[in-house]
DNA sequence: AAAAGTGTATTAGTCAAATAATACGGTTCC
DNA sequence: GGAACCGTATTATTTGACTAATACACTTTT
């Protein structure tokens, strides 16, 4: 069963997009593997605070993408065969660090104060 | 007068929202200075394609942290005095080094990885 | 078999973002 | 002084995100 502990709402987001996002970084980073199961529509958003109706449109949306497998009445499963998790990592990977490092050189960084900015929040990020 | 060339418009993210970062990134890296003019709302509105009225939020809520002075029937103009430049570039790269951290984080990457993404797009980020 | 849990669907409502169309009074510039 | 531009304000409408309350058929569990 795949753990929602580290999940943390935040505002300005939209819910649905937020727990696509937690459970795609969860599989780039390989800590969401083939076949796992989901919680339920019902037991995630008791679980977030949030009404079903939102959860089941984030997980409507990854059965689009062919990374959630749903059967009325059973569980729904996660779905990483074919490269879809590869796919997953490498998608994230290219626009994260386009988007994250086109942010910080609008800042006026330099390629060394960037990097220096990432080591420096690195360790929190760990918690 | 502040240019908006280097502004695209993005998907998902509220376009007054998108204002505001573009310029507070600016006041960030140095490219905006204290007093510079802004352009009217009729004319930035036409230049983004948006409506009047998204652009006026925009403006609203600078004004209201600050950092914009309005005057009825003259053009705004940035004000950075009192260290609202500093405390911009601050708030700034805190919020963002912390997400940018733990995005990076939770797609399970080390921080030798991280690192090398941002290096890797980081030339692009200059166009 | 019965109960509990699950995916799915429907209808209604609230709220914020964004658009649209004006209107009024003040400033700038020729 | 007058035209052009500016900030500001108002009302109405559309769209998407989210909530709320159900309902139904299927699966799992006991």
């Amino acid at each position: 069963m795949i753990s929602f502990d580290a999940f943390v709402l935040a505002e300005g987001v939209p819910i649905y997009q937020q727990i696509l996002t937690f459970l795609k970084r969860g599989i780039a980073a390989g800590t969401i593997g083939d076949g796992d199961e989901l919680p339920s529509r019902r037991v995630l958003s008791a679980l977030l605070g949030v009404n079903p109706n939102t959860v089941q449109k984030a997980y409507r949306l990854l059965e689009e993408e062919g990374l959630i497998q749903s059967h009325t009445g059973a569980k729904s499963c996660i779905v990483l065969s074919g490269g879809r998790g590869e796919r997953v990592k490498r998608q994230l990977l290219e626009e994260d660090g386009r988007r994250i490092a086109a942010a910080l050189h609008q800042m006026g960084l330099t390629r060394e104060e960037a990097l220096a900015l990432i080591d420096r929040y690195w360790e929190e990020g760990t918690q």
